[in-house]
RNA sequence: GCUCUGGUGGUGGAAUUGGUAGACACGCAGGACUUAAAAUCCUGUGAUCAUUACGAUCGUGCGGGUUCAAGUCCCGCCCGGAGUACCA
């Protein structure tokens, strides 16, 4: 019998799919354990090579826990709502939803193919509305909660509105957007819409005006993790500043909290570094700064209180609530013209451009600590949404603060003792102060903190903690995501009853804004409800459906809830999370954000959605190239190409082998290439190559379907896990995969031979179960150290070992496939079904390494002079040091090395290495 | 700039606590089988020098250091990749 891995893996996925051997429910009798991809957006381009990898790796893990007796929930689904889909349609006219089922089917098909143990049935598409109803109906859940700083917990807005009832906002622990103050008197003669409107400043998810990032060419906002220096992510488009009345979440509410988790997750450091950096937490104290000649304060954020007596000058940004309030009449026009200046300037040409610009107000503030009057400034280099919108300059110590004083010519005064500002800021954090009164001699450290507290004992300001990380961006003016649950009334939001969503998405003729320019559902017809009170036209982000598709996935069908406490109860939270580090800062945090929202109501058990992360590198692609004389329709072969002038032409890696090219292809592949001509090298054509992105442009997209077809399943899973290490980034390259598919024949061929099964039962030989046990340790190890790459060698030393023993016995063959099949599962189960048994191979039990086979009774000792080895001696085991060292002194190849000298020392490490000192 | 990564043969990579650097593969070369090719199998393959056997020297981005012993630890640089960016 022949190694048909067509066939076999066929067979076998039908089998599994005929005996539901995936399909996993609660089961208390054993322990759970939970592996989640990153869920895919479906795309028109379908999977490439590169997206299988981390799917393969927890696929391996997930049977690996599965034999070793876990219950093991391995889930999938689609992130379905998405741009793409969006775009096409408004090029197309076709409905999103229609794109996205085909694209979902053609996804499903490619991941059928390369025999995944996902169980199917708790499938979820974030764009079903049994399943987005639960996105909704979270989004209320937020709506009706405000975040209290004192217990650091999501809390029922009707204890806000009795606390506002009785004390106003008296002695008041709420995260806000502005901070507000009224008495109880107050708050209840309000009317229910001013109170209403009182209340969006503290709900978790609220409307509120805010600066906004404005993709025109998208035509809708985006968070800030959808764009990177001024772009846009998705396409590239510029991105400009608006101010805009959208749906947010009060995720900064959240930031120490998102902050001490990950002190509690198993993550890479680097990207627990990554929301380290995002949510950005720094220390500080809030200053007030008197106005002069005002009954008013400037109020500043700084980590440096220390440097306060080199303060030399404020800066306001333009954005800056303060800007009316300070400018002079004489400066009106200056301060006017640059604002309008740095208004038509993009957050992209801000930040390409930095030259240094500004503008005085004609105010000025009063130093708190040495009293000097200090010009106060605008300038587009302080950002307006971090801190207060407003800064304490201090030239000497901040270089933005040095450059900008450079520029208007204003004072520096170094408060660091010896350090030289002449030609730059001395920013460093250490030194001993000076020029700074009661400070004078303090170290930095010391400084900072006697700063603090003199700040608070003179009711200059308080010590504050600022974050980086804003409130979440949640309204999009796009058609394709869930709708809001909500409706309007006198221009006020309400949520919808529970028991009316899920709120479905209706259809439009065109997916455009309107002509009066508001979001496409705009269109949508009896947009309204029951009462003809319209309904929220923007919908949610991509993020929306993709926070808590984990917790669903625990009991996909529950429509009475988003999760059974029972399901969550025993599922908990994921153990083994599996995907690619581009959404440290998107997805990442909103879904720990979410969890530990749903966390706070008691609706689940843990605050922590992905107890271990793991994050698989990127497959880069191997682009191929042809090298054509300039002016010519001649090709010439990669190493005659210096003696050409030639121009590099990417060609398709599908057409080439080992870097050899298929002429024939190549002229078939285009008509102006049907007559070239080509100057071969040893009769082929080479061509060059590079690693670049794997991308349609580069003609290096490599089709995992293809691969399957030629080589199967399991040669293609063994050398996407055999290319490297799974959490690096290398390029692939099929070049290299003949070698594993012919170790899969060459395990086929320890059962078979001529077409006769040839597995005996036999007792197993010492060696043999050396082979055996060692490689059970071996890959025992690897599994649980995600070293995927090293286990597929050590298969093939074991399979070469036992081919070399001529061993096919059962014994040593039947503990081999099942560690082989969580690796490659169809030729595993095959294998095993011929050794006789009747039951999937996925119920075995994995084997268990007994090291006393692994013992070795000689030691091969390196013998090393001065560390260099010169040759190598067996010598027992159980010979002690001085045994060992007595042994190799007697040694004739000692001797010799050693000549007429005496050593000087003598290093034995028992078991290791000897090394001789002369 | 800052943070995180990584740098080992022609290529992908291995070396788990400092202990024979280059496992395992690819590629290449030679050989066997074959009318021939494919497939398969065997042998060799870091570099340089030497070759009659024994070999010798160098070698993990660069320069230092610690150690009997360094790819691995320490100090200082160089280069690539990713993220982030006026965050006070």
């Amino acid at each position: 019998m022949e190694y048909t891995f067509k066939e076999i893996e066929q067979k076998w996925q039908q089998y599994w799919k005929n005996n539901a051997t995936y399909k996993v429910e609660i089961n208390a009798t054993k322990p759970k354990y939970y592996v989640l991809d990153m869920f895919p957006y479906p795309s028109g381009a379908g999977l490439h090579v590169g997206h299988p990898l981390g799917y393969i790796a927890s696929d391996i893990f997930s049977r690996f826990k599965r034999l070793k007796g876990y219950n093991v929930l391995h889930p999938m689904g689609y992130d379905a709502y998405g741009l793409p889909a969006e775009q096409y349609a408004i090029q197309t006219g076709q409905h999103p939803a229609i794109t996205t089922t085909k694209n979902i089917a053609r996804y499903r098909e490619q991941l059928d193919k390369i025999g995944f143990s996902y169980d199917w049935n708790r499938e979820v598409r974030t764009c079903e509305p049994d399943y987005y109803k639960w996105t909704q109906w979270a989004f209320v859940k937020m709506f009706n909660h405000y975040y209290d700083t004192q217990l650091q917990q999501a809390k029922p807005i009707e204890s806000l509105v009795k606390h506002f009832a009785t004390q106003g906002t008296d002695s008041l622990q709420a995260a806000c957007t502005e901070e507000l103050s009224f008495t109880a008197k107050e708050w209840n003669e309000k009317t229910d819409e001013e109170q209403q409107h009182i209340l969006l400043n503290y709900r978790i998810a609220y409307l509120a005006d805010l600066k906004v990032n404005w993709c025109p060419a998208l035509g809708t906002v985006l968070a800030n993790d959808e764009v990177s220096e001024g772009v846009s992510i998705r396409g590239g488009h510029p991105v400009e500043q608006r101010i805009m009345r959208q749906w947010s979440l009060r995720i900064s509410a959240y930031a120490q909290r998102l902050l001490d988790g990950l002190d509690t997750i198993d993550w890479s450091e680097s990207i627990k570094e990554t929301q380290r950096n995002w949510i950005g937490r720094s220390e500080g104290a809030e200053m007030k700064f008197p106005i002069k000649g005002q009954d008013a304060d400037l109020l500043i954020f700084t980590t440096r209180a220390d440097t306060t007596y080199g303060v030399t000058f404020m800066v306001l940004a333009p954005e800056s609530e303060y800007v009316q309030q300070l400018t002079t009449a004489e400066q009106q026009q200056a301060v006017e013209t640059y604002i309008e200046s740095v208004k038509k300037r993009t957050e992209r040409e801000r930040i390409a451009d930095r030259k240094v610009s500004g503008v005085f107000t004609g105010s000025y503030a009063i130093n708190p600590f040495s009293q000097q009057e200090i010009p106060i400034y605008i300038s587009d280099y302080v950002l307006a949404g971090y801190g207060t919108g407003a800064i304490m300059a201090v030239p000497a110590h901040d270089s933005r603060d040095y450059a900008f004083a450079k520029h208007f010519n204003l004072p520096i005064v170094p408060v660091i003792e010896g350090c030289d500002v002449s030609e730059e800021s001395f920013d460093a954090k250490d030194g001993v102060m000076c020029n700074s009164g009661f400070m004078n001699g303090m170290t930095v450290k010391a400084a900072i903190e006697t700063a603090k507290k003199y700040v608070s004992d003179n009711g200059i300001g308080r010590v504050k903690v600022n974050f980086r990380l804003r409130d979440a961006i949640f309204s999009r003016q796009r058609y394709w995501g869930e709708p809001f649950p909500v409706y309007y009334k006198n221009g006020l939001p309400y949520m919808l009853d529970e028991s009316k969503l899920p709120l479905e998405l209706p259809e439009i003729d065109k997916y455009l804004p309107t002509e009066t320019g508001e979001p496409p559902l705009g269109r949508a017809k009896a947009w309204h409800t029951a009462e003809g009170y319209p309904y929220e036209l923007n919908t949610m982000p991509g993020f929306a459906g993709s926070s808590a598709y984990f917790l669903r996935y625990m009991d996909p069908r529950n429509s009475n809830e988003l999760v059974s406490k029972e399901a969550n109860n025993y599922w908990q939270q994921v153990d083994l999370y599996l995907g690619g580090t581009e959404h440290a800062t998107g997805h990442l945090i909103y879904s720990r954000f979410w969890n530990k929202f749903l966390f706070d109501l008691g609706l689940i058990c843990k605050d922590e959605p992905f107890k271990k992360l793991v994050n698989q590198g990127m497959i880069q692609g191997r682009s191929n190239f042809v090298y054509r004389i300039k002016d010519t329709n001649t090709f010439v072969s990669y190493h005659l190409k210096d003696q050409y002038e030639v121009t590099p032409i990417h060609v398709d890696v599908n057409m080439v082998s080992n870097d050899i090219l298929d002429i024939e292809r190549f002229k078939a592949w285009n008509p102006e290439y049907n007559k070239a001509e080509f100057i071969l090298e040893d009769g082929k054509y080479v061509c060059g190559w590079a690693v670049e992105k794997m991308s349609k442009s580069m003609f290096n997209v490599v089709n995992p379907d293809d691969i399957v077809e030629k080589y199967g399943a399991d040669t293609l899973r063994l050398y996407e896990m055999f290319l490297g290490p799974l959490e690096q980034s290398k390029p692939w390259d099929t070049n290299g995969i003949d070698g594993v598919h012919r170790f899969l024949r060459k395990l086929w061929s320890l059962f078979y031979k001529d077409g006769n099964y040839i597995v005996t039962q036999d007792t197993p030989t010492t060696e043999e179960l050396k082979t055996l046990h060692k490689t059970i340790k071996k890959i025992t190890f690897d599994i649980e150290n995600f070293s995927f790459n090293t286990s597929v060698s050590a298969f093939m030393i074991c399979v070469n070992e036992l081919a070399q023993q001529k061993c096919s016995k059962q014994a040593i063959l039947e503990p081999l496939v099942i560690l082989i099949a969580p690796f490659a599962p169809h030729i595993a189960e095959e294998l095993y079904h011929a050794l006789g048994h009747t039951t999937t191979v996925c119920d075995a039990v994995f084997p268990i390494c007994n090291e006393s086979y692994l013992v070795e009774s000689t030691i091969n000792y390196p013998i090393s002079f001065n560390g260099k080895v010169r040759f190598t001696l067996p010598l027992e085991a159980s010979l002690s040091k001085e045994e060992v060292e007595k042994a190799v002194l007697q040694n004739e190849q000692t001797r010799k090395f050693l000549q007429d000298k005496q050593p000087k020392k003598i290093i034995v490490v028992p078991g290791k290495i000897v090394n001789i000192v002369l």
